[in-house]
DNA sequence: CGTTCGATTGACGTAGATCAAGTTACGTGG
DNA sequence: CCACGTAACTTGATCTACGTCAATCGAACG
């Protein structure tokens, strides 16, 4: 609940730093962002379709997903978000939202008031840029799972999915020793994916009979990641991330090959 | 090949307008961009995953479709496109594209250079926010598309593109008599919504066999817009439209209710 | 007036859904 | 720090929406 603690507007520097070289303007500017830091439970709502919110979010500890229900009540889970994400920055061009989003472990979240963020946007252009960069990365990865869910089997597909959360994760430095905690449950990675609960039981149990996972409750370990991606027909190129040192590979390989 | 017809000018010049009053300078600025006009025949390449396009193009005239494949030659449209929309506008901040643009029909594509498009968003920075918007209202598209390819059968499912399709399309005057030109084929459809051709074929079948649709050829006619839209568990909220005498109600039902 | 692309139809096969129990982990309060 | 309740994970048996394969038909167009 305050604003001195700079933590999350380092997070949200290092994020913008990964797309060019700030100016020590810029840089300050982003300091001086107040934040207002907030914790979460385990599946809280955070904002809701039809909320016209007047802040938005990051996720600096644990994850949230977006989501939406159809009338019969089966949920598709849209995203999925790790520290650094901006889940909801969209709501700063789009006035109603059309998305729940819920935190799906405990987390916390830092809150950005939209007349703060437009006023640094304002003083420096070069900003506006890599926000919208941030909610045009989200939308390709809203592509890839349209054609993930749409054309892959459900092992691939899955595969798949457990590569991306990889990716994602070790660029912000969450995989150690080709390890990651799993942030979502198998009936949240089942709503992503489009199967039911029991189907994405059953295709983890198949990854892991066929050594491409391996996992001791919650964490993950990728024994070799080549075989995992080759796997889930996993190119990174659609997270569009910057730093190559962390694009493809989790951090063994990167040492190892 | 001409920058002189000023047509797609005042095509982006609506377009933005519907976000908000434009000053006479902005307006002046839209109607000074070099547009260059291209035509292309039916299923034309237009971009391609891995090009690092130096600009973004506008559809004046028929449609266009973003596709992906994966390794086993599927293909997935994830979204199609009506005079009106920026399929590639992304590309003014993801240098390498992660998607397929392509020709659906004879169409004709308005070229912006993006340091063209840079210059305009310098000088009149609102525009940032509405070419911004316009990316994210594409987004917003994509994630109900992945709700409804992954959670809707595809009766629903089916219905709800066509739902979609009338809206977009009456948006932009293209539906008349409660009826439109159908832009894509009905394998297209069926790419798009992730079924084979023949249950497509079959969908639509039993959609006219309901008498939610009639069509000779490529001409649909949707006799109530209400039913229509009850099938395919419709909201037109995604869609983000500002105007609302263009939303949820095609021409007639607008006279009669 | 044949060629080609799109729409249509029938017979049959299957990936993944559904239903119905268990079993295992873990947070919480005593 | 243990017992207990709840959420997450597993597994087997059966079912079905949609896929696959294989023609045929119709309409636009050179």
């Amino acid at each position: 609940m305050s604003t001195v603690n700079h933590v999350p507007n380092q997070l949200l520097t290092r994020k913008l730093e990964a797309i060019f070289a700030l100016t020590d303007d810029e840089r300050q500017g982003i300091q001086g962002l107040p934040i207002q830091i907030k914790e979460f439970k385990t599946n809280q709502a955070i904002v809701q379709e039809g909320d016209c919110p007047s802040q938005c979010c990051m996720v600096l500890e644990g994850a949230t997903c977006t989501y939406k229900m159809t009338i019969e009540g089966k949920r598709q889970i849209l995203a999925l978000h790790v520290p650094g994400d901006m889940p909801d920055l969209q709501s700063l061009h789009l006035k109603v939202l059309d998305i729940n989003i819920a935190s799906i472990s405990t987390c916390k979240l830092g809150f950005i008031q939209h007349t703060d963020l437009r006023g640094l946007c304002e003083r420096y252009p070069r900003l506006t840029a890599a926000f919208w960069r941030e909610t045009l990365v989200h939308a390709s990865i809203f592509r890839e799972w349209l054609l993930n869910n749409g054309q892959r089997e459900s092992y691939i597909r899955i595969a798949h999915l457990i590569c991306e959360l990889a990716v994602r994760l070790n660029a912000v430095g969450l995989v150690q020793d080709d390890s990651f905690k799993m942030p979502a449950t198998q009936a949240e990675l089942a709503d992503a994916t489009g199967v039911t609960p029991v189907h994405m039981n059953r295709v983890i149990k198949a990854l892991r009979a066929d050594g491409l996972i391996s996992n001791k409750q919650s964490k993950i370990t990728i024994p070799s990641w080549e075989r995992l991606k080759e796997a889930g027909e996993f190119d990174s190129l659609y997270l569009h991330l910057l730093n190559k040192a962390t694009d493809p590979v989790p951090t063994s390989e990167k040492e190892y090959h």
